[in-house]
DNA sequence: AACTATTTATAAGA
DNA sequence: TTCTTATAAATAGTT
């Protein structure tokens, strides 16, 4: 305890891409669990789901979701309105042949049910008339 | 300054979901412009792609994502899995939740449909009957 | 990976 | 929602 400061602490650093290639490694992996941790918390602490999706500088993919990342990735494609041409380029080749051929399906339904209604308030009226 | 504490300061808080439906609604905000921030600083301070998705429990969505979520969406799904995994096994699940939505609603449509058509069968009968 | 001084985030209150 | 304050939590630089 003879000689001054041990350690520095922790100091305030600039929000710019750190330059430094061997301290980047070392953030990258204290930010990255810090990161999660929070997000992870913040699922739990609220309740909410959610996704993140982390690339690193190598490519090497880090992720967390609640319930899970496809859930909300497939919650956000379904909900968020495509922004441009880019976006529906990208929405429409995850769109399976089984999604638009239950569409079909459903619309041919929709069809014949609405003329089995319109049948069938027919056949009441006539039936109300025969019953008069 | 005569009385004592005038705040108690932030205090320690248990990590499970809230009770407090008003705390939680604070809470949230705050957690999530604070997730927020700390994402987006992170993917500048050590320039890496980064998305995240948050479903509020009212279902508001809110997003960020470098360079945008899309793209990130995309990497992820069609990225090369380590095992063997074609790309069509790996991206069904996203479409899974979609397509029971939609095999729900057509069997609720498909059961509706059966009832109004014995109903036209009867009906016909019934009119068949009047008119013989 | 661990340590620690310091920065940053935030729970509670206003 | 926004501000304040005390305290909890995260972390930059060092070992």
């Amino acid at each position: 305890m003879s000689s001054g400061r041990k350690v520095r602490g922790r100091q305030k650093i600039e929000m710019k891409k750190m330059n430094n290639e061997r301290n980047l490694q070392v953030t990258f992996s204290k930010c990255r669990s810090g990161l999660f941790k929070k997000v992870s918390e913040f699922c739990t602490l609220c309740g909410v789901d959610v996704a993140l999706v982390v690339f690193s500088p190598s490519q090497k993919v880090f992720s967390f979701g609640h319930p899970n990342v496809d859930t909300i990735i497939d919650r956000y494609l379904f909900r968020v309105p495509p922004q441009n041409n880019s976006t529906i380029e990208f929405i429409e080749p995850h769109r399976s042949a089984k999604v638009c051929a239950l569409n079909a399906e459903l619309i041919q339904i929709n069809n014949t049910l609405n003329e089995k209604k319109k049948l069938g308030d027919e056949l009441s009226l006539l039936c109300k008339a025969f019953n008069a």
